[in-house]
DNA sequence: TTTT
DNA sequence: TTTT
């Protein structure tokens, strides 16, 4: 009988998503990502990180590859999958992905812009880190 | 900024629920849970299990030592979490868990109740009892 | 910018699915769904059902409409969409409903399938064996 | 027997909360949030939104009325619940409601802090928009 | 009535 | 390794 596993989670990525080219030409992308919470603790503000492997395929991975990159804030529901693999010294390991099924950019409208011109709202400088645009249609 | 970090899963418990009271009498219990796909390949239905490693702690665990058993349905919110530890051979590891925040037993009434004697609570008469069906007051 | 909308109902059918099909051969189905919670107030154990508007559309509809039945526990996941409408005395009125865009059945194997016949299929036999764990043929 | 009854939005108020104190010193907060979905039709993109009438209750509606506001992004996590009450001409008319049980403000760093100095950075100036802050310890 |  |  069927189930339900699902993840959702909104968060900033930790880097630029690397794309692979798979044998057969099927696309995938993958990249951390990071949600974090904070609470008190006695007292205290205190953050608390979580890092998720998020893993993307065929048609999302191209989306990803074009739209995401380090430090924009994603919605991303998707679902769990637990892989075994070996390492270098030939040990059995697991990790868990959140396998992606959808994802939504998430923020202002001037993280899905291209900066206005720089007499307008002097932005030249922030933007140079390249970290905060994006150019062309956006499909979203 | 706080992020999202959500996990919905619904399947059955491989196993009954392991509880442990840490010093400090605090209660952990950890289950594993079954989540299944079915999907057709090349014509045939295969189906594909997905193991998740369930954390529930405090009042929850407690409650779960009590209601949960092996082979229930159970819904489950909860939130990621990859922690490290070192194996026997002083190996660091990772494990993914789910850190359950919430769940609720799903199926059917008979699920929920000790098995009534077949002889005295035959099940057709049961059911006609009215209590473990939607009729009544649609309101469309 | 994109937001999200996502509605997520674990229930039972209250009626079976009424379906119609649209000039144009578009097929809707709609229902609702009963979503039931209960807590303690005054010592007392209380019930409330929540009802919902469930809607699903073409292909969605037509798989509704084959295996959703009166009384069936179902996984549904879709979207909230608030609706005006004329009633017969022309007052403007308000409906939200669910509009799915997934659905699972949830429940025992014995809800999908019609019973085997007893000689056919000794569940008794099976059941010893399986002790401790869900590997090979799971019996749900 | 329990279901799942969840709602998880992303979107931005349509207005600041509206807070009432009810008899017995009960707090309710209430908005509307609006999510937007775009999509091409036709070759052109077309957005649309959907109204979502948000409730809080008691201590959520508190920290609500103090840190949502018009214009701000947020995620919600409650449930559905239809209501029905009697309008100005004794019509009964239903309406369904998000009633919150989590939120977490969304955004950057710069949505939940003060201002700069005036004298530093005016805040007309500085923002621009001028919709966009929140004063006071924010936690989270 | 939001936001992009 | 993100963000606040």
């Amino acid at each position: 009988m069927s189930g339900i596993n699902k993840v959702i989670l909104v968060g900033h990525l930790g880097k630029d998503p690397e794309v692979r080219h798979l044998d057969g030409g099927v696309t995938v992308a993958s990249f951390p990502l990071a949600t974090s919470e904070s609470y008190n603790k006695d007292g205290k503000r205190v953050e608390q990180t979580e890092w998720h492997n998020i893993v993307l395929w065929r048609g999302l991975a191209e989306v990803a590859s074009k739209y995401l990159t380090k430090g924009k804030l994603v919605y991303i529901e998707g679902k769990l999958r637990t892989r075994t693999f070996e390492d270098r010294e030939k040990v059995k390991k697991y990790v868990t992905e959140v396998v992606a099924e959808n994802f939504t950019l998430l923020g202002r409208k001037s993280d899905f812009e291209s900066p206005a011109p720089a007499a307008a709202a002097p932005k030249a400088e922030h933007d140079f880190s390249g970290t905060n645009d994006i150019n062309g249609d956006i499909p979203f």
